[in-house]
DNA sequence: GTACAATAATTGTATCTGCAACTATATTAT
DNA sequence: ATAATATAGTTGCAGATACAATTATTGTAC
């Protein structure tokens, strides 16, 4: 049995990636949180920016993510007034869109995000980063669901 | 040429890791779920095992995970009766310790995450898999707090 | 046109995550 | 010895995550 490469890659994926995130989220919290967000509600904000207005289910697959989690994610987003569930083109689809005061805070995160990316360019190496992002990239293309 | 350009890594890392780890943790989930287990509390039975008897400050350290984060993971743990907490050196500290059912939950566990693992690795390819374990590693040191 | 199936979103329940504040104990300075 | 400080762990609060079940609506088969 046999040599170096029979053994596969140790420890477990999913155990390194979510240790990962814990820090590299509160990397992000640090910036967007001199604005009271949240890095996922950034995300959100951005994702909202750029396709809505967009049909909760569409969003939530573009996002990878759960459509009763994004339901609870556009919570406080709503409560704080960024956000709009406006009826969409059936009595039982929504549209969500960004508000005036959404679209404003978005364009200020925008400015907190790029500094808390560039910082961990720095910290990690702009290198390291653009390979991380592709591996990330292709891996989440080999797992998605409808193939 | 070099590769370093002016522009950077497009996107932002932080949505690409946790886009990531949605659909890496439901992999696992699926295998891990017909023992009952969540990936996060198989996760923390292995280090229990392999650390405990062990004070949940230290514990959470070498997870990279907050104290209290820990504190409510354990708790279904010690309800299951996986787990058990005894007091430590001080009147102040814990151990936190495997039960013997919780033992044999792990070795019956670590059957079915090496499964899951597996079967990532197949989907991802060994060497996308060992690549991306390199850079995640890489990545978390270059990030420790203690530096 | 009624019954059945499909679609869209939300709610119930449970776990994961972390900051700030808190309780309790131990250490140190004076 | 007492006061100030540091350490260990937990709780209050708020959000992130998803499965299963539910509500409401639309589409389809007969």
């Amino acid at each position: 049995m046999s040599s170096s490469t029979a053994s596969g890659p140790q420890g477990c994926t999913n155990f390194k990636l979510r240790q990962l995130t814990r820090r590299v989220s509160h990397h992000y919290d640090v910036e967007l949180g001199k604005l009271g967000l949240k890095t996922t509600q950034f995300s959100l904000l951005s994702h909202i920016a750029k396709l809505g207005p967009i049909a909760p289910g569409k969003l939530a697959q573009a996002m990878t993510m759960d459509a009763s989690t994004l339901t609870r994610n556009l919570k406080p987003l709503i409560d704080a007034g960024w956000v709009v569930l406006e009826p969409g083109n059936d009595a039982r689809s929504r549209l969500v869109t960004l508000t005036q005061s959404g679209l404003a805070l978005r364009t200020q995160a925008r400015r907190h995000w790029k500094t808390a990316q560039e910082k961990l360019n720095r910290q990690l190496g702009v290198e390291r980063v653009a390979a991380l992002h592709l591996l990330l990239d292709q891996s989440l293309a080999c797992l998605a669901q409808d193939q």
